[in-house]
DNA sequence: GAAAGTATATTGTGATCACAAAAAATATAA
DNA sequence: TTATATTTTTTGTGATCACAATATACTTTC
């Protein structure tokens, strides 16, 4: 829980077509995610400006654009902190995550046609791939591509950027999570899942979802080993 | 689908705790929910920056929160848009609404105790003051306390911030809506929900806030009539 | 040595400015 | 009159600065 350790940040290199604050945003969203800050660190703007060689204004846009995601948390003493994880909080997340993807995914199913059906088996593919590499940040980068393929394959998608919000808040909790699961859960729940969307059955779809969800944070059933991952996250 | 046509905008007085960004936030914050802004219509930082009488910095920071929310819509060309409304992303946002707000629901019972009970019930109460007075937003105003002080009974609540996304996009259509709700629909939802909370009976919670939400977008069940409204709402 | 008070440094906030990109208005050509 | 080119204006962006609020470091006091 310490509020000033020491930070890296390796940004991408800057694409000359986004803006500053794009650019700015998408590091900080990335280093949430990644779990690169500890719960509980306090960001300042000028440190971070600093650190990306950028002015202080497109790291203010950036730091209230992700705590109106929830990403981060403004306090009451208009500070910026990686918001704290609790056991409890963590098993909310979970749960909403399961409710809103599994109406996410039921409410895509009929617009899934054959070609966005390939587009899921080749994502899939890439997560076969990235865990035989071993590479976490990977196979959980590809995971998530292989659920919003599958939700955005709705046209009139209103629930991704509540689904990306629920991420945000758990990313670093669930790369700690994958170094726990079998590898071949994950590829079940997704042949399941695709299995289900060729006979177009919204039910067992749904049902698929919520099982991958589950085992993905399987490490969670166990109430003191969801406790060590959260001390561990939180920084001992 | 007018881009320029004149806005009037009526804020509150600032409140001398909050900052400028936060006054202006709830500002535009509330002229999104309340529908003062039409959709199509194109929000420019200075115009509004004037109309408040505040720089343009606390507009700017204001307009990326409201975006990031999807209360706003940032186009390719990096102007604010109020976004457009399709009778299908309607009924998305309808549905997504009662898939959440049913697990919201489900989540923050085990948590209401009496006091929290009463809470409820003085806040139905307010809304039948409102009905009688024939007053829609503030009809709107109550219900939303209603299902907030519901939810957020839940300590470890996660969903709301997401909820409230929902009624942001929502908003502007709901005043139209309440027009033609008959008045007894909502106060015989709300009280079967506070019935089955004293019961504790959570599937049957669900399902009265289902009911609820599905009467308050009851006049959505005509896809004519619910077109006529986002043609009205969209400036014919 | 611990607590309270003071001084210094750091931080978020909000205003102003320069600039490039985009939109609108105007002028030109067919 | 319509389509195209040019100018003018407007707009978002990002940097810099002043200031008040907060946090930190230091001193004083008991």
């Amino acid at each position: 829980m310490d509020k000033h350790s020491p930070i890296t940040l390796n940004p991408r290199p800057r694409d000359d077509s986004q803006t500053v604050t794009q650019w700015v945003y998408q590091s900080l969203r990335r280093a949430v995610m990644d779990g690169d800050f500890l719960p509980g660190r306090q960001l300042t703007i000028r440190a971070l400006a600093q650190m990306l060689d950028v002015s202080p204004m497109p790291v203010r846009e950036a730091l209230r654009q992700l705590a109106a995601e929830n990403a981060l948390e403004i306090l009451g003493n208009r500070r910026v902190m990686v918001p704290q994880m609790t056991a409890m909080k963590f098993t909310e997340l979970c749960e909403a995550r399961i409710a809103i993807e599994c109406h996410a995914a039921a409410r895509a199913l009929p617009y899934i046609d054959a070609a966005q059906l390939k587009a899921l088996q080749q994502q899939d593919a890439a997560i076969n791939t990235a865990q035989a590499s071993g590479n976490l940040a990977q196979i959980n980068h590809h995971n998530q591509e292989f659920h919003r393929l599958m939700y955005s394959a709705n046209p009139h998608q209103v629930s991704l950027s509540l689904i990306e919000s629920l991420w945000l808040q758990l990313g670093p909790f669930m790369r700690l999570a994958s170094s726990n699961i079998s590898e071949h859960y994950l590829v079940d729940r997704h042949n399941e899942a695709m299995q289900t969307i060729e006979r177009k059955d919204a039910v067992a779809l749904q049902l698929a979802i919520a099982a991958d969800i589950r085992d993905g944070v399987a490490f969670a059933n166990n109430p003191q080993q969801l406790q060590r991952f959260i001390d561990h996250s939180n920084g001992q």
